[in-house]
DNA sequence: AACCAGGAGGAAT
DNA sequence: ATTCCTCATGGT
């Protein structure tokens, strides 16, 4: 057993990371300790890390813990980028403060981005997430992550590519898996088996080159690419426009009777580049009915 | 009870 | 190159 502790520069609200992240049934987050536990790889060797908060939001700090000690160097730089703390949030609230995002940011000051444990992972969730009510959603994904997944320490680790491409649609089938979300995930799974896809390699390539590597995946479009630039890589400029939730929050902040048509989206979000991403999480968080007062 | 949901692919225009 | 249709099922 190994501990860490790190500093981070604020504003850093760990509390609304918890918040955010508890949406999600698959992850432990134990909200008196203010911690959670992060599944994650080094290499090929799964691990959990506790992580634990111990500052405030202006003076925020972490202790970290695992048992791998042999692998704490890799481990500690995975969880520096997963809750992005070499980034700090500052002047990004600062470029928000001119803008209609002023008081969404305000309202949240200091949620940061955080990636997917894991960015296989992260496609595999989207897949799932596609055209289906995020609890639904949710709950879809953790019948599947604990029925074919694997369990460590008390956090759950999603079915390795290996796994996934060894099922058979009627295997998701039972678990109320369309036929076409089955095929998509059998189907992108067995890609990176096959060495036809390398998502590790994706990480050196620009979000436009990722896209249209990505989209080219049969269940991948436009907006599964974005999200995995956004949540599995951490890029800051993305922008995803054919996304329900991010209309919906458009139109309720600029008060409007439809969801906005892309175009309008593309001339609201101007002023907002190049931290796009920050944008889609603030307007993500302010419709989160959980947090909605 | 309809309509929508943090879409995508394939067919029909 | 756009527009339309279908997919499965839970939530509201």
């Amino acid at each position: 057993m190994w501990t860490e502790s790190i500093d981070v520069i604020g504003p850093y609200n760990f509390d609304l990371v918890l918040d955010r992240l508890s949406n999600d049934p698959l992850h432990v987050v134990d909200f008196h300790n203010r911690s959670i536990k992060v599944p994650i790889f080094s290499g090929t060797i799964p691990m959990v890390i506790q992580v634990e908060a111990l500052g405030s939001t202006d003076a925020p700090s972490f202790r970290l813990s695992g048992s791998l000690g042999e692998h704490k160097e890799a481990a500690v730089d995975r969880i520096k980028d997963i809750f992005q703390w070499n980034l700090p949030l500052e002047h990004i609230h600062k470029h928000f403060e001119s803008t209609m995002l002023k008081d969404i940011f305000s309202e949240h000051r200091g949620t940061p981005l955080i990636l997917d444990f894991d960015p296989y992972g992260c496609l595999v969730k989207c897949i799932v997430h596609q055209q289906l009510n995020l609890s639904f959603a949710y709950t879809l994904t953790a019948q599947y992550v604990k029925t074919y997944g694997f369990e460590m320490d008390g956090a759950w680790f999603y079915p390795l590519p290996e796994t996934a491409a060894r099922l058979e649609v009627e295997q998701l089938r039972e678990l109320q898996f369309s036929t076409r979300k089955a095929e998509y995930l059998i189907g992108l799974s067995q890609l990176i088996v096959n060495k036809e896809l390398d998502l590790e390699e994706l990480k050196g390539q620009s979000d436009t080159e990722i896209i249209d590597t990505l989209v080219k995946v049969r269940g991948i479009g436009r907006w599964t690419a974005e999200n995995f630039l956004l949540f599995g890589l951490g890029r800051p400029n993305l922008f995803p426009v054919a996304d329900i939730g991010i209309q919906n929050a458009l139109k309720k902040l600029y008060k409007l009777e439809q969801k906005p048509t892309k175009e309008e989206m593309e001339v609201f979000s101007q002023n907002w580049d190049p931290y796009l991403s920050y944008a889609s999480l603030y307007l993500w968080r302010s419709i989160d009915k959980r947090s909605e007062k």
